[in-house]
DNA sequence: TCACGGAATG
DNA sequence: GCATTCCGTG
């Protein structure tokens, strides 16, 4: 299977997508539309190119060409008649804090589809965000030959940071017949908690352009992280896309004698505070992280068009902590609305547009371009030249844990994920 | 003029 | 919850 037949499957799983290949009238009601989705919608079509505009889509950052007549489309859409940009540009502001779009600064009527970040992701940013990631979306094998709309975002360095995460992911290859996600246990198991997760990622951060100064407004409660959870653990569940994220055909435990899951107690893949059995206070090296990255609005609307990998730094720690320690994963449902992410986005990730600072796109995190680590256009090759990144990690020979890739032939079985920890 | 966020409201 | 509307401020 290529690109291309992956994407095309994608899309017939997608309603979202299936809605953007049918796309509605700007002009016919739409009650239940949100803006960041009337956005898209408009930029995903030619025709309001004299409106609005990608003007650099591997970031997703765009302009409203014409706010007022872009307001006057989104009034028309939601059967507001009055609408225009001022109040339109209110909406938006909104997002800011949702972290699903965010100004860019100094640039009029330039704003940014906000790319998912770890603290964004992760509330227990402290202990359980991967020192570094990257990370590339392509939008489309068609868009390949001009731009990659790429979301490539790299969470900035965190002072508070004393672990280093062997950390490698890959985001977003849901290929049409499976999915990847992480199971998770519930987050009052959690060692980060979300207490310290807030202490942590509100802190100012000197080397972070972006502050959040909302995020000052929120008591920080100081926690430490439990110095008594040493053990790491993990649970990968593989899902078939077409189920629903809780049908998950299998899931596999590590050795590391992890706490059962409570009973009756639903993971939520999204919240990462359950990632918390990944998460092991120092002294000890913790382990591993996975983290998933479904909360940009782009992320979430070209899942199937979208392909995106991230790849850790951690080629060079996960020599250190062990090529055993090396997991993969893919998001699990990418329709899930960006809005049921925690709203603990306080910190790095969290900046309201309105710091000091010199323009906008000073403070834009990005990832690095897609050629950082792909040498070669991605979607020239196959699906398996995509995740190239991972291929040493996925080397028997080079690593003491195998991972499978699950493939369009063994679609319905369950990969497993032997996973060896080391001894702590 | 643009951008921001509080407040009230639907 | 997600805007919409209004408004004071910079």
């Amino acid at each position: 299977m290529n690109v291309s037949d992956l994407m095309m499957s994608s899309r017939t799983t997608s309603p979202l997508l299936h809605q953007q290949q049918q796309p509605q009238s700007a002009n016919s009601i739409d009650s239940t539309i949100t803006l960041w989705q009337f956005l898209l919608e408009l930029l995903q079509q030619e025709q309001n190119g004299d409106i609005i505009e990608w003007t650099r889509g591997a970031d997703g950052e765009f302009r409203l060409i014409d706010a007022e007549a872009v307001a006057r489309k989104w009034g028309q859409r939601k059967a507001k008649p009055h609408m225009n940009y001022d109040k339109l540009s209110r909406a938006l502001r909104y997002y800011y804090e949702k972290n699903i779009i965010k100004k860019v600064i100094g640039k009029k009527f330039v704003y940014r589809f906000v790319t998912t970040d770890a603290h964004a992701m992760a509330p227990s940013s402290e202990y359980c965000t991967p020192p570094e990631m990257k990370m590339c979306f392509v939008k489309d094998e068609k868009d390949i030959t001009h731009e990659i709309p790429s979301f490539l975002s790299l969470p900035p360095p965190t002072h508070q940071r004393t672990t280093d995460f062997s950390t490698l992911s890959l985001l977003g290859t849901d290929s049409p017949n499976t999915a990847h996600s992480v199971s998770t246990p519930s987050p009052t198991d959690s060692v980060c908690s979300p207490s310290s997760s807030v202490a942590s990622s509100a802190t100012p951060s000197t080397s972070s352009p972006i502050e959040d100064t909302r995020s000052r407004k929120r008591s920080l409660s100081p926690s430490t992280p439990s110095a008594t959870a040493t053990q790491a653990s993990m649970s990968i569940t593989f899902t078939t896309l077409a189920t629903t994220p809780s049908s998950s055909s299998s899931s596999l435990t590590t050795t590391a004698a992890p706490p059962p899951p409570k009973k009756g107690m639903k993971p939520n893949p999204l919240n990462l505070t359950a990632t918390s059995n990944f998460c092991v206070p120092p002294p000890i090296s913790p382990l591993l992280m996975l983290q998933q990255h479904q909360n940009s609005p782009l992320f979430q609307t070209q899942i199937g068009q979208l392909y995106a990998i991230t790849a850790a730094n951690a080629l060079a720690s996960a020599g250190l902590y062990g090529p055993q320690m090396s997991p993969l994963l893919t998001s699990q449902s990418p329709f899930r609305s960006p809005l049921t992410t925690p709203k603990n986005l306080g910190g790095l990730g969290g900046g309201d547009g309105r710091t000091p600072g010199t323009n906008g796109e000073s403070q834009v995190f990005q990832f690095p371009p897609v050629s950082a680590f792909q040498s070669t256009n991605p979607l020239l090759n196959t699906f398996t030249n995509l995740i190239s990144p991972m291929a040493p990690f996925m080397m028997p020979s080079q690593s003491s844990t195998s991972f499978k890739f699950p493939s369009s032939t063994d679609s319905l079985k369950t990969p497993t994920v032997p996973i060896k920890m080391p001894t702590l």
